[in-house]
DNA sequence: ACCGCCGGGTGCC
DNA sequence: ACCGCCGGGTGCC
C-alpha cells in the first residue's frame, strides 16, 4: 500500500514534472515524499498472478500525464477523494496523474486493495483512442491464499478476472535458483574505452586504478543516455517502459565502483574529488566538494598522505554542526551511524547540496527499510557514488537500494523496480535477468583480482604456498577419539536408519563436534553435556537446549536459519533443537497459530518454547577453566614449526587460526612460556579494542607482536593482516572460502613476502573427511543454489555420512 | 402521456 | 463523446 504522504503529494503536485530534478523546495518535497513511499512497496516475492481484467481510464482531459502505446501505469487508491472514496488515479510512471478507473471497477479494486488481497498493476496497451477515456489491462498479484477471495469478490461485483493461460507460473520462493546468474552479473563489466587518466595524487595509481578514474570522470562529465533510453525522433523512449519524453531523461553522474576488495577503490575516489571538480577541471584548494560515508575511514589516510585538502570527520558529540563550516569544507566524512542519527531534526548534511556523495563499502546499505537507508538516500548531491566489492550479498534485491541512492529513474521507486526487475528476474525470466544485466553493466566497473589489463594482471601479488601438515595422534587421544567415534557412529547410525537425521540434527552436529574437538586439545571438551535423550526437568531439559545451541553455533558449520537461509542472527533453539533466527521462526509461529511446525523436522512448535542463549552464559564461555594446563599433538605440532620458523627467521609474523576461541586460549600458555610475543583477535572484542590489536599487530616496530591469535570468522572482509605472511590453520572449516578469506587477510595488496599456509590435519580423524569434502565442496555448494532447500539438507545428510564413514 | 420517442445539454473521481 | 445518460418537450399518421 502507498502511505497516505504519497497520495497527499501526488494530488497536490499532480502536475510537477518529477523526471527533471530541480532543486526546488516542492520538487524535492514531492520526490522525497515518493521515495518514502516507494520504500513501502512490498516486496513482489511469492507473489502469484491471480488474472486479468479489462478497465477503463476515464477522466483523461482534466489531466497532463501522458501514456504511450504498451506503456506500464500505476494505480494509487485515493480514499480522501471528495466525489469517491473508492477512488482508483492511474499515474504514469513518473508520478503524474492520468486519469481514473472508472467508478464502478474502482469499487471493486478498493474493496481488493484496501484489504491487501492483491496489488493491481496496469499495462495500456492501445493507447489513447480519443481524448476522454482510454482502456488499461489490469493484472492482480498476491499471495497464493489470497487468490480466491480476489477473484470472488471481482466477481460479486461483475468483474471476472480472466485467469486462463498463465497458470503455469511457477513462483519459487528464495532466489538462489539464480545465484550463479547474479554472481556471474558483476563480471565482465570491466571494458573501460576510456583510457587511463593521469592523477596528481600523492600515490602514484597503478593502471586499472587509471582506468577507473577515467571511467568515473566519463560518467560525470559525458552525457550518455540512461540504461534503455533511446531517441526516437524528437523524443525519448524508454524501451523497458515504454514510456518518452520531451525532455531528455536526466542521466546519471556516477556509480557503483565494484572492483575487488584491495584493488584501490578509496585511493581511485580521492584522485576522482581531486582531478574532476567542474568541466573536468581539478579541485581548486578551498572549495567544497564532498561528503563521503565511509565505515574505516580508511579515506582520512589517503587524504592526510596525499594532498592538503580541508577534510572534517564528522563525527563525535562535539561535531561542528554549522551548514557553513561544512559547506566550506573539501570533503567531509561521516560514518552511516552519524548520518543516521542525524537525520531528520535539522541534519546540516541533509541541508547541504553536496557536489558528491560517495558511499564507501556501500553494500553496507540495503535494507531499504533500515534507518540508515532512509537517511542515504535523504541526501542531495550532483553525483552519486558507490564504492563496494560486494555490491549483491544474498539477492537483487540488494540492488534496489543502489539504485534508488544512484535515482536511476524510474527504478528509484519500488512499485518499477518490482515490475520490471525483481520479480521477473525470482520468477526466472530471462529477458527480466537480461535487463537486469544491461542495468547493471551501464553503471558498473568491476574488476576482480584475477581480471587482466592489457593481457597484465591488475595485481601482483606474491607467492603463495599452502601445505597440510598430518598431525598423528598420542596413543592416549587416539584410545580416546576411538571411543567418541564409535558412540557418535552408532548413534548416527541409527538415526540414518530411522530417516530421522534432519529430527536429530543438533545431535549430530554435536558429536561431529565433540571428534573435531578430540583433533584439536581435550579439554575443548570439558563443557560438553554427555548424555542426551532422556527427558527430566524442564529447567534440565532447557539447560540441555542451551548446550546444543552453543555446539550449533561453535560448531564453525556457518550454520544458517532454514527460513532466511542467511547467517543465524538473534538465534534460538527449538525443542526439537534447530536453530533459526529469532525473528524468522516468530513470523513462522505468528502466521500459523496452533498449526506452527518446525520448518525441518515438522515437529511442533510454540513460541514460549524457544530457548535463546543467555546473556551471562556469553560471559562465562568468555574464562576457561583454569584447571591444570596439558598440551596435545596439535599443540605440539604448532610448537614445533613455530620455534624452528624462529630460528630460520626471527622477523616473520604468524597468524594462528582456530574456530574454537577456547583453544587460542589454551595456546596462549605455551606461547608465553617460549617468549613469543602475541596479540588475539576474536569477535567478542569491541570495534576499538580490535583497531587496537590490528594496530598493533601490523606495526613494524621491533617490539610487536609475533603472532596474532585469529578466531577463524573474525573480522570483514576488509580486515588487512599482511603484516603476517605465514598462516597456521589449527582446524579445518566445513566452508573452504571461510578458509580463503581468511588466508587472503594477510595474502593481499600490500604483502610484500611469499605467503605459506599451513593446515594442521588429524591422521586418521573425521579432519581428514572433511578435508575430502571440501574438495567436493565446491562443486557441492553450486549445485545447492541451482536446487530446493531440502536438496541442500540432505546434501548435508550425505556429509554426515560420509564424515562418519556410514 | 403513470408511456415511448425525439433531440439538446452534457460529461472523471 | 461519431458515445451513453439525463431530463424536458412532446404526442396519430
Amino acid at each position: 500500500m502507498f502511505s497516505s504522504r504519497w497520495r497527499f503529494g501526488l494530488d497536490r503536485y499532480s502536475e510537477v514534472d518529477l523526471f527533471t530534478d530541480r532543486y526546488e523546495a516542492d520538487v524535492e518535497t514531492l520526490s522525497q515524499a515518493i521515495r518514502a513511499a516507494a520504500s513501502e512497496e512490498p516486496d513482489a516475492d511469492g507473489s502469484v498472478l491471480f488474472g486479468h481484467l479489462k478497465g477503463t481510464v476515464v477522466g483523461l482531459r482534466y489531466y497532463t500525464g501522458v501514456v504511450n502505446q504498451g506503456e506500464m501505469v500505476g494505480l494509487v487508491r485515493q480514499p480522501e477523494n471528495p466525489y469517491d472514496r473508492n477512488a482508483v488515479m492511474v499515474a504514469n510512471i513518473y508520478g503524474n496523474q492520468v486519469g481514473h478507473i472508472k467508478r464502478e471497477l474502482a469499487a471493486a479494486m478498493a474493496h481488493v486493495m484496501d484489504n491487501n488481497l492483491a496489488k493491481v498493476e496496469g499495462v495500456v496497451h492501445s493507447g489513447t483512442k480519443n481524448t476522454f477515456t482510454m482502456p488499461v489491462m489490469l493484472s492482480f498479484w498476491g499471495k497464493e491464499e489470497n487468490k480466491n477471495a480476489v477473484i470472488e469478490g471481482m466477481a460479486r461485483r461483475g468483474y471476472k478476472l480472466n485467469t486462463g493461460g498463465s497458470s503455469a507460473t511457477v513462483v519459487i520462493p528464495f532466489f538462489f535458483q539464480l545465484k550463479n546468474a547474479f554472481d556471474n552479473l558483476f563480471d565482465g563489466l570491466m571494458e573501460s574505452k576510456d583510457g587511463e587518466k593521469e592523477a596528481s595524487v600523492g600515490t602514484p595509481l597503478l593502471p586499472h586504478q587509471k582506468q577507473a578514474l577515467s571511467w568515473m570522470c566519463a560518467r560525470e562529465n559525458k552525457s550518455v543516455l540512461p540504461p534503455f533510453w533511446e531517441k526516437r525522433g524528437e523524443l525519448y523512449y524508454n524501451s523497458l517502459t515504454c514510456f518518452s519524453a520531451k525532455e531528455i531523461p536526466e542521466r546519471i553522474r556516477g556509480g557503483i565502483l565494484a572492483d575487488d576488495m584491495g584493488l584501490g577503490k578509496t585511493l581511485t575516489t580521492i584522485a576522482l574529488i581531486l582531478t574532476n571538480f567542474h568541466n573536468g577541471k581539478p579541485l581548486p584548494v578551498e572549495t567544497f566538494v564532498s561528503v563521503a560515508v565511509c565505515e574505516c575511514h580508511q579515506l582520512e589516510q589517503h587524504v592526510r598522505a596525499n594532498v592538503k585538502l580541508n577534510v572534517y570527520l564528522y563525527y563525535g558529540s562535539e561535531r561542528n554542526r554549522s551548514k557553513a563550516f561544512l559547506s566550506s569544507q573539501d570533503v567531509v566524512i561521516t560514518t552511516y551511524n552519524v548520518l543516521s542519527a542525524d537525520s531528520g531534526n535539522k541534519s546540516p548534511l541533509h541541508g547541504i547540496n553536496w557536489l558528491r556523495v560517495v558511499l564507501d563499502e556501500g553494500h553496507v546499505v540495503r535494507n531499504p527499510n533500515a534507518q540508515m537507508s532512509k537517511a542515504v538516500l535523504g541526501l542531495k548531491a550532483q553525483r552519486r557514488w558507490i564504492l563496494s566489492g560486494t555490491p549483491i550479498q544474498n539477492s537483487v534485491k540488494d540492488l534496489w537500494m543502489l539504485l534508488a541512492f544512484l535515482r536511476l529513474k524510474p527504478f528509484d521507486v519500488r512499485e518499477w523496480w518490482n515490475r520490471v526487475i525483481q520479480r521477473p528476474v525470482t520468477q526466472g525470466d530471462r529477458a527480466g535477468l537480461q535487463n537486469l544485466q544491461t542495468l547493471v553493466k551501464c553503471i558498473t566497473l568491476r574488476r576482480t583480482k584475477s581480471s587482466k589489463v592489457n593481457g597484465r594482471p591488475l595485481v601482483s601479488l606474491p607467492e603463495k604456498a599452502v601445505c597440510v601438515e598430518q598431525v598423528e595422534l598420542s596413543q592416549t587421544e587416539r584410545e580416546e577419539y576411538e571411543l567418541a567415534r564409535n558412540e557418535g557412529k552408532n548413534t548416527i547410525r541409527k538415526y540414518v536408519t530411522e530417516g530421522t537425521v534432519l529430527r536429530n540434527y543438533a545431535d549430530v552436529l554435536a558429536i561431529l563436534m565433540r571428534l573435531r574437538q578430540h583433533c584439536c586439545h581435550p579439554d575443548l571438551l570439558a563443557k560438553t553435556s554427555s548424555d542426551l535423550g532422556k527427558t527430566s526437568t524442564p529447567a534440565e531439559l532447557r539447560e540441555r537446549l542451551i548446550d546444543k545451541l552453543r555446539l550449533v553455533l561453535a560448531s564453525g558449520s556457518d550454520e544458517e536459519c532454514s527460513v532466511c537461509l542467511e547467517s543465524v542472527h538473534l538465534p534460538v533453539i527449538t525443542h526439537c533443537a534447530h536453530v533459526y533466527c529469532r525473528p524468522c521462526i516468530a513470523q513462522v509461529i505468528n502466521t500459523e497459530q496452533e498449526t506452527a511446525r518446525c520448518p525441518l523436522c515438522r515437529s511442533e512448535i510454540k513460541a514460549n518454547e524457544l530457548v535463546e542463549f543467555p546473556q551471562e552464559e556469553m560471559e562465562e564461555e568468555k574464562s576457561t577453566n583454569s584447571d591444570k594446563w596439558r598440551t596435545s599433538s596439535k599443540v605440539q605440532a604448532l610448537m614445533g614449526n613455530l620455534l624452528r620458523l624462529r630460528c630460520e627467521d626471527s622477523s616473520i609474523k604468524y597468524l594462528v587460526v582456530s574456530q574454537f576461541t577456547r583453544f587460542l586460549s589454551i595456546l596462549e600458555a605455551p606461547l608465553r612460556e617460549h617468549g613469543f610475543s602475541f596479540v588475539r583477535l576474536d569477535g567478542t572484542m569491541s570495534q576499538k579494542k580490535r583497531t587496537q590489536v590490528i594496530q598493533e599487530f601490523q606495526s613494524s616496530a621491533a617490539d610487536s607482536p609475533a603472532i596474532m591469535l585469529l578466531s577463524l570468522k573474525a573480522g570483514g572482509v576488509g580486515l588487512n593482516l599482511t603484516a603476517a605472511s605465514h598462516v597456521f590453520l589449527m582446524d579445518p572449516a566445513w566452508n573452504p572460502a571461510t578458509e580463503e578469506q581468511c588466508i587472503d587477510r594477510c595474502h593481499r595488496l600490500g604483502q610484500t613476502r611469499k605467503v605459506v599456509v599451513t593446515k594442521f590435519i588429524v591422521k586418521d580423524s573425521v579432519e581428514e573427511n572433511m578435508v575430502k569434502i571440501q574438495r567436493q565442496k565446491q562443486d557441492l555448494v553450486e549445485k545447492a543454489f541451482g536446487s530446493s532447500n531440502t536438496e541442500r539438507k540432505t546434501s548435508r545428510i550425505d556429509d554426515i555420512k560420509a564424515l562418519m564413514e556410514l
